[in-house]
DNA sequence: CTGCTATCGTTCCAATTTGAACGAGTTTAA
DNA sequence: TTAAACTCGTTCAAATTGGAACGATAGCAG
C-alpha cells in the first residue's frame, strides 16, 4: 500500500493507494472492454454504437425525443447527433418530425423499420452484457457494485 | 423485479431485470462522467483524452513502448496513434527512437518536457479522480467494486 | 407590446478517427 | 536457405466528431 505525496505548487495531492487505482483502472478497464465488444457486435447490424444508442433511447419513447434532449442524455454533441440522426434517416430508421408546441423543436422517433430493427438488435446487445457484465460479478455484490457506480454517475 | 423473455428466431434472451439494467446504466454512466471531466480538465493543459493517456503510459515505462504494443493497450487503432504520436512529436513531448533488435519497430518515449507536462498534469488527474469516483464510495465498498470490475475487464 | 436573453436544430469547418492497403522487416517451417 | 505468413508503423481516403456561428423561435421582464 503506497502513500506518496507529491508537492505541486502550493497544492499537496495525496497519491492513489494501490488499491484506489486498481479500482480506477478496472473501472476504465471495464468500460472500454464493454465497448469494445459492443462495437463489434453491433457492426453484425451496420450500427454504430452512437447509432444504435440513438435507437435504444428512442424505443422507450414512442412519442419520440428533441434532439437537445437526446444529444443530452447520450454524449454526443448536438451536431454530432444531427449528423447521425441524418444517417439514420437515410436508411429509413428514424423520422423527424415537427412539434405541435414548439416550432423550434423536432422530435425524433423510430420508424416501424427502426423498430424492428431494435428488435433484432436488443436481444444480442443483451445478451452479450450479460456474459460480459452481469454474469461476471457474484449477485450477491451486484447491488453494491449499482449503488456505488451510481454515486459516481449521478451528480 | 421485470423477467420479461423475448423470443427472436431460435433463441431466447432473458431481458435484464431492473437491478441489472440500473447497474449496466450505472456502469455506462459512470464512465462517461469520469471521461466528461477529465476530458474538461485536460483542455486546461491542451491535451486531449488520448494524449493525456499516451503521455501517462509512457511514463511508466522510461525505456519506451513500441507503437502496436502502445495502440493495444489504449483503445485507438495504429493509425490513430501514428497521428497522434506526430502531435505530441511536434509540440516535443514524447520522441521516437528505432530499436536496436527490430528495425520495423519504433519506440516511442517521453522527452523531458513530456515528463515536465505529465508530472503538471497528474496531480489534477488524481484529484479530480478522488473527487469523482474514489471519494464517492465507501471505502468499506471499495474493493468489492474493484474485483468485480476487474472480473469485467479481464479476459 | 418590446426588447433581451435563452434555446432549438442546423450548417460549416477543422480536427480527429478508422479501416484498408502498403513497403519493409521478421518469424516459421520445410 | 527459402518461401509463406506474420508483424511493424505509416499513408491515404472516407467517415465521424466537436465547436463556433447562425437564423429562427420562445420565454421573460419591463
Amino acid at each position: 500500500m503506497s502513500f506518496k505525496f507529491e508537492q505541486i505548487g502550493a497544492h499537496v495531492v495525496r497519491a492513489l493507494s494501490d488499491e484506489e487505482l486498481a479500482a480506477y483502472f478496472a473501472l476504465r478497464g471495464a468500460g472500454d472492454r464493454l465497448q469494445r465488444a459492443v462495437t463489434q457486435q453491433l457492426r453484425d447490424y451496420d450500427l454504430t454504437e452512437v447509432q444504435f444508442s440513438i435507437l435504444a433511447q428512442l424505443g422507450s419513447r414512442a412519442d419520440g425525443i428533441g434532439m437537445s434532449e437526446l444529444a443530452r442524455g447520450l454524449v454526443v454533441t448536438k451536431s454530432g447527433l444531427t449528423y447521425q440522426a441524418g444517417q439514420l434517416e437515410n436508411r429509413g430508421l428514424v423520422a423527424r418530425r415537427a412539434r405541435k408546441d414548439d416550432d423550434r423543436a423536432v422530435l425524433l422517433r423510430l420508424t416501424p423499420k427502426g423498430k424492428a430493427l431494435l428488435a433484432r438488435v436488443l436481444p444480442a446487445h443483451v445478451k452479450l452484457v450479460r456474459e460480459l457484465f452481469i454474469d461476471r460479478i457474484d449477485p450477491a455484490d451486484l447491488a453494491v457494485v449499482r449503488d456505488a457506480l451510481a454515486q459516481v454517475a449521478g451528480d
